[in-house]
DNA sequence: TTGCATCCGGTACCCCGGTACAGGCTTACG
DNA sequence: CGTAAGCCTGTACCGGGGTACCGGATGCAA
């Protein structure tokens, strides 16, 4: 199974731990049996969380599917989006930042000879210069 | 220390073991007399935090900024810029499939009814209809 | 001097998604 | 029937950034 899937076969039994596989049918000596679709199964898993979703999230996907025909999905693909545009936002922001260290050519975390390097104003550092400009 | 620097005193020692502060000097019975300006250190290294560097990354910064005038810092900030950007670009990804998946209103990881649901290819099953169109 | 807050070192635990290893049992193939 | 490959359970570990708890020692003020 783990072969027919590309995953090891620790991370089958991690999923059925976390809820995601459900107990398999065993053999006589207690060998896992599969079912038919168990592949499609995971490759659904894999899809979920290359969008973001949690393991736990993917198993609450996962079950809520079964049982009723409910929106849920599109709902939680509209709030994982918007959970990504914050994330986007953030990094955003970081690399504006990023950028006007390079542009002020800090030189020194600690001691900064460039000039209108953003580094001050980051670390919440009661400056001369804050006070002075309120 | 930990109070004027808004931290959790086991954060400190978790810096002092990871190399972000020196061991400072000692008291007689052993507790820790942290030189002036420590506050100030604690900060920058929060604020490159910010910016995206892991504790290591900020151990090498501040060890680097001391000893060489280095433009190091300038080049680090460009290297994190592009591993920022790389992010981005995944996270737009992952956002534009979000929104494919809500506009074609899927309605199950599993059995999507909706028309254009883009889950069948993420989940690089191998399709009648994929086959078919090569 | 006494009392109480705080620090000390050491160790263990948290989340997340897995991965590895040990020691033993089963299954399939020849 | 023998043997090797593969599975079984249980437990421990990875990385990253901390946090919590323990018993004991210290520091500071009244």
């Amino acid at each position: 199974m783990a072969e027919r899937a590309g995953l090891n076969v620790q991370t089958l039994r991690y999923y059925e731990r976390r809820g995601l596989l459900a107990e398999p049918a065993r053999s006589n000596g207690g060998h896992r049996l599969y079912p038919d679709g168990t592949v499609a199964l995971l490759r659904v898993i894999k899809a979920a969380q290359r969008l973001g979703f949690s393991l736990d999230e993917v198993a609450g996907l996962l079950d809520g599917g079964h049982r009723r025909p409910a929106p849920d999905l599109r709902q939680r693909a509209a709030g994982k989006m918007a959970e990504i545009d914050r994330r986007i936002a953030e990094l955003a922001a970081v690399r504006a930042t990023l950028a006007e260290v390079i542009e002020a050519r800090c030189d020194s975390l600690t001691d900064c000879t460039g000039a209108g390097c953003p580094l001050p104003d980051l670390t919440g550092e009661p400056s001369a210069t804050t006070e002075a400009t309120r």
